[in-house]
DNA sequence: GCGCTGAAAATTGTCAACAATGTACACTTG
DNA sequence: CAAGTGTACATTGTTGACAATTTTCAGCGC
């Protein structure tokens, strides 16, 4: 576990680990975790891997159960899919509604630099990446907004919908999208932001 | 703890017990808990205690602060509940218009039962009960569809509607609105079902 | 060979002790 | 007396041991 993120809760450390692994498909749906391995690989006992357990089946990445243990979540049905993306839709044009008029430069600074590691990303067709930074870039949108249960509760959509990053055929799409959106925010055009947003999440 | 629930996991029965709690207000937002104190009352130690509280963190009715505690969380805000609201109908309305040619008769049977605890719930005007056995009804309804990850997607986003319940003059209402909802159905009317669950919702 | 039984192994569940962190408050200092 | 400081105290975080449960598989009868 490296020392740079201290500030962060051992049971989150393993968990974020954990949601790596899954979103990038080094963990597939079906395959069976167990506590002894992963303390045992991070250097901890298993109280904390339990924790991260328990968090990320919250989340749907994983699915426990009792006294049999914890595996990789499935992925949604093609028919729950689009009630996942609408959900998640609903979130997100929310809250870019709701703070449009407040968003600061700091705040079109932070997400400039997110925007630049998905081009980064794109650019070396890191997928990985690219599902990490495509996450940090909602996730800093939604955190922005005061009330802080919105991360909480968009988090667990989001994540169902994270699980397979396959949709585009130019993975650089993905970076135009992105910037689409920060370009509308920038010119104060609240309509076609949350327009680039909606087409964003698909 | 009551031996009625021992299919039941230890972390489980706490968090049902906690949950009507916060639900029924017994638990105030805001109010400290210390997990000392539940694994006493509860009489076991303070593990299952802690995964208890991560259940209900992740359900939006506590609020966890790292090495400080949990406490019971707020109401959501007043800008923020009519969202909630949406994204409840949402997933309701998903799952009934997806069920709806394949209910049984035992469903129906399922529902209407649930129906009568509502009605006596309504009759002795207690308002703990009608909470509990209306989380029950669309709870059944939601565990009625083969794709099992919709409870979870739906029970944290429910939970934050639940927190409070005091919609309602007369609150005989609600067993009138949950009886339309089966009765439409039984009458094989979809469009007034799911109109009459869209109605429930708020 | 097939299915059942039951003991052994593997795994999760719970617990109580200890460590780390945060809080309250008396005390010092200017 | 106000602001800062240090030291107990209270509370959460982590650990390793033990208990309960599930899984595996060898042995047995048919």
């Amino acid at each position: 576990m490296s020392a740079i993120e201290i500030y962060r809760t051992l049971p989150e450390q393993i968990a974020a680990r954990l949601r790596q692994d899954v979103l990038s498909s080094k963990l597939k749906p079906g395959d069976p975790l167990r506590e002894i391995d992963l303390s045992e690989r991070f250097g901890v006992s298993r109280g904390p891997v339990r924790e991260a357990f328990r968090q990320l089946s919250q989340q749907g990445l994983l699915v426990l159960e009792p006294n049999k243990g914890v595996r990789v979540a499935q992925n949604p049905s093609v028919e729950v899919r689009p009630l996942v993306v609408e959900l998640r839709r609903k979130i997100e044009v929310f809250v870019l509604n709701s703070i449009f008029e407040r968003i600061t430069a700091e705040d079109l600074e932070d997400w400039d630099a997110i925007l630049a590691d998905i081009k980064a990303a794109c650019e070396s067709s890191d997928v990985d990446a690219l599902t990490e930074h495509d996450l940090r870039f909602h996730q800093a949108i939604i955190r922005s907004h005061d009330d802080k249960d919105l991360f909480a509760l968009w988090q667990p959509i989001a994540m169902r919908m994270m699980m397979r990053y396959n949709r585009l055929d130019d993975i650089m799409e993905s970076y135009r999208e992105h910037k689409r959106i920060l370009d509308a925010i920038r010119a104060g055009d609240k309509p076609i932001a949350i327009k680039a947003l909606e087409d964003n999440i698909q």
